[in-house]
DNA sequence: AGCACGCCGACT
DNA sequence: GTCGGCGTGCTC
């Protein structure tokens, strides 16, 4: 085989092009796609990926790589062409997406730095130099300080031409150094005796080596810190045995255990009727290539169980199987489930990890230590090389959907590595999304279906309340009908439990002065403040700035504030006073922040500690309330009118979410829907928990509009600090699409744009937003359209003041 | 991304 | 005349 001495390269930054790169003598052995290496570019050392090796090079003028910084490939080989299709799907440069992919903190970056020196000093006391100048050598001390580091304490930016300057004057230094990675391998020390006969040795010891030998008797090795534990002291004499030769010390990578604690195993359940039919089914793809199945399954048909079985039968074909659930807190619940039934050969993903943790999980799953990956949106990128089967649990929730830097969508990622790898897709949920149940209905997806909760439970009753109807005032702001009061007294009475689902986090939404009616707006963003009792404080939703509750009106000075509309805090002391010898708490991001916050109210929930919850939307999720009988939706109507196109989808798929925690065990559930619309359609199949029914009626809409899934969106999003600049890019960057549009044939009817607009939400942390939708009727001509936008014109998408964006397939418009 | 090059206005 | 601002283009 003959020798590789080029390599081309993806680097880390913002760059579209590969590079090929030689390979010293040296390295030759070493080099394998999937390491990264330490490449010089342009003046710089970046990081690079190794995406291709290849035998000679017609580029005259290669640069040697500095170094492979990886002992084992960080992803296999096969997801190559996974990353470069992502690539151009999402316009995003090869580097960026596997930089995405793989666990944050491995890269290595040289940065500027500048050290002072003696002549800097002196210029430093007699002031001989700019005002800029003096305050950037105040601010050096002895060591070498990065450039952007003293550019942001500064706030100013210091060009690279100033600092040269004063390198010319011999005040500073000029140098480059690596910014350490945060992640490596954690290392720790093994012990164990060299020989077995080693025994007889042992006789003629005494004391702590003596100790060390009969706990090394017993065990084949041991680190030393659990040595230490046992002796204490032991590690002060381990280096004289070693030298003695008793004994070996080794040093071993060990994983850094994110799991807490122990779990009991379980015994695979008998399936019933219809689980059976299901995994049957699906059980028969395994192996055979390609395919995406929907599993349409309502609240409560235990689909968990089905995932689990199939698992079991992916396993048995040798398969890896790769879980995905749409959020962190659902991801514990989903691994104590699999855990239980499949022990410790799970590795998991999430961003909650930290850089160490979540290293060593990856660094499990690649070297296959780990059949099993469960994970939030990010583990879609899981280096599981022999993919038999994947998962998508609530394959319809948003969380799926990355916003900020690689704008992706997790479950079509999923499907897309599926196709890729040649394996069975299986989207599960109980209320799929408009997309996926679309590509059933054009046979693209398989459809399998669980029709009825386990155990014969029937689907919680449920019923409507009509605002405008309940007159019954009673002080209870018309928030708390009638119907609903008496619903949870009656529950109550009985022992049961009650959830209340209001998709508001905070105590008021909205406050407005008194005075002269101002409402109280977050100055970064056109967001109105929400107030939070507890953190006696004013919080913006949208950029998290916070304000102190003693503030005045910012127009007129007046200190009477009014506290309108009600969030889940308020609501708390509300349902309190309402119903005094009640156990209530409140499940919101407020209250879950916290490590083990949310596991903690779950368990209480468990144990009868809680007679009403009140929750926002992650009430909704996923969630195994046994003993919650009654659920209250408190208004149904506050996400029907957000100005996007999908916001019937999500308000459908929100309430028969929550809906369907009620009666998940022996007691039958009951559900009451208040709202201000109970003859809109969606609230109606909402009722009915009936997805096909909101399904044939939303698709007409659609279709009749020429929205998703009949066309295909990309959406450019703009923002910048300064108002009128933002105005005149967005109002440039759409005549560059209309110019575009009309320069070729091919964008005449398969091209949509609309815009520029205004984002619905004008500012958002002092940035102004507009944006373009382009709608493509066709996918493969709105990508040339966008590719052609993109790549045509790279000063749009480069300009410092304004950013622009590409979003392909946004799942919010606002 | 970051660095160099090149083109214009405002200063010793 | 030149210093330093920013727009443009390149990096194997």
């Amino acid at each position: 085989m003959p020798l590789i001495k080029y390599i081309e390269v993806a680097i880390s930054l913002p760059v579209h092009d590969t590079f090929t790169y030689s390979v010293p003598e040296i390295f030759q052995p070493y080099i394998e796609v999937g390491k990264r290496v330490l490449v010089p570019f342009g003046k710089r050392q970046v990081t690079g990926y190794i995406t291709k090796l290849i035998e000679d090079c017609s580029h005259n003028l290669v640069k040697s790589i500095f170094d492979v910084l990886d002992e084992k490939t960080l992803f296999p080989l096969s997801m190559l062409p996974f990353f470069k299709w992502i690539s151009d799907y999402y316009f995003y440069p090869l580097g960026e997406v596997i930089k995405c992919a793989l666990p944050s903190g491995l890269n290595l970056y040289d940065s500027a730095t500048i050290k002072i020196t003696c002549s800097g000093r002196k210029a430093l006391s007699e002031r001989s130099g700019t005002p800029l100048e003096i305050s950037i050598l105040s601010e050096l001390d002895n060591e070498f300080c990065g450039i952007k580091h003293i550019s942001k304490k500064l706030k100013n930016n210091i060009s690279m031409s100033l600092v040269r300057n004063m390198e010319n004057c011999g005040w500073v230094i000029l140098s480059r150094e690596f910014k350490c990675p945060l992640a490596k391998p954690k290392v720790e020390k093994y012990v164990s005796l060299s020989n077995t006969d080693m025994r007889c040795f042992s006789d003629g010891l005494k004391g702590l080596k003596k100790r060390v030998f009969e706990v090394l008797d017993k065990i084949d090795e041991i680190s030393v810190k659990n040595l230490n534990k046992q002796v204490s002291g032991a590690s002060r004499i381990l280096e004289a045995l070693e030298k003695e030769k008793y004994i070996v010390i080794e040093k071993k990578n060990i994983y850094r255990d994110p799991f807490g604690e122990a779990i009991v195993s379980d015994f695979p359940p008998v399936l019933n009727e219809e689980q059976n039919d299901v995994c049957i089914n699906i059980a028969g793809l395994l192996g055979k290539g390609y395919r995406t199945c929907l599993l349409a399954g309502v609240t409560g048909s235990g689909k968990t169980e089905v995932y689990m079985h199939l698992a079991k039968k992916a396993l048995d074909h040798c398969y890896q199987v790769l879980v995905l659930v749409p959020e962190i807190a659902l991801i514990s619940q989903m691994e104590q489930c699999f855990r239980a039934r499949f022990g410790d050969c799970i590795a998991v993903l999430h961003s909650r990890l930290s850089a160490g943790e979540r290293f060593d999980q990856w660094m499990r799953i690649v070297e296959k230590k780990t059949p099993i990956v469960i994970g939030a949106r990010s583990a879609v990128w899981a280096p599981v090389e022999k993919l038999g089967l994947i998962i998508v649990d609530e394959e319809h929730d948003s969380s799926y959907k990355q916003d900020g830097g690689l704008h992706y969508n997790a479950r079509d990622l999923a499907v897309l590595r599926g196709k890729l790898n040649n394996c069975v897709v299986l989207l599960g949920s109980a209320t799929p999304s408009l997309q996926s149940y679309y590509n059933v209905e054009t046979k693209k997806y398989l459809k399998t279906a669980l029709t009825k909760r386990v155990e014969k439970r029937p689907l919680p009753e449920v019923s409507i309340v009509d605002f405008r109807e309940d007159n019954d005032v009673r002080g209870y702001k018309h928030i708390i009908t009638l119907p609903l009061y008496n619903a949870i007294n009656e529950t109550l009475k009985r022992g049961e439990q009650v959830l209340l689902f209001l998709n508001r986090r905070g105590f008021s939404t909205s406050s407005i002065c008194v005075s002269c009616g101002e409402p109280l707006k977050c100055t970064s963003c056109d967001i109105s403040f929400t107030f939070h009792k507890k953190a006696n404080l004013y919080v913006c939703h949208y950029c998290g700035k916070t304000i102190s509750s003693a503030i005045n009106c910012l127009k007129c000075g007046s200190s009477k504030i009014k506290l309108l509309g009600i969030g889940t805090e308020k609501m708390e002391i509300l349902i309190k006073s309402l119903f005094p010898i009640a156990k209530v708490a409140r499940m919101d991001s407020d209250t879950t922040k916290k490590k083990g916050a949310l596991v903690k109210i779950l368990k209480d929930v468990k144990h009868g500690n809680i007679d009403i919850l009140i929750g926002t939307q992650i009430v909704a999720k996923g969630h195994d309330f046994a003993n919650i009988t009654l659920v209250g939706i408190i208004c149904a109507d506050l996400s029907l009118n957000f100005p996007d196109f999908r916001a019937g989808e999500r308000t459908f798929q929100i309430l028969a979410q929550v809906a369907g925690r009620a009666g998940r065990s022996l007691l039958p559930g009951k559900v009451i829907l208040q709202t201000y619309n109970p003859e809109h359609f969606t609230i109606i199949a909402a009722k009915e928990q009936n997805f096909e029914s909101f399904y044939n009626k939303e698709i007409c809409f659609r279709k009749a509009l020429r929205y998703p899934p009949f066309c295909r969106m990309i959406q450019l999003k703009i923002y910048g600090k300064d108002k009128v600049k933002t105005r005149h890019f967005a109002q440039a960057t759409g005549d560059i699409c209309a110019i575009l549009q009309k320069s070729s044939k091919l964008f005449d009817n398969s091209v949509e744009i609309l815009g520029p607009v205004k984002a619905s939400i004008q500012k958002i942390a002092k940035n102004y937003r507009w944006q373009i939708l382009i709608k493509g009727f066709s996918g493969k001509s709105l990508h040339e359209f966008v590719h052609r936008l993109y790549f045509g014109n790279r000063s749009l998408f480069n300009n410092k003041n304004v950013k622009v964006i590409v979003d392909v397939d946004p799942v919010f418009l606002m």
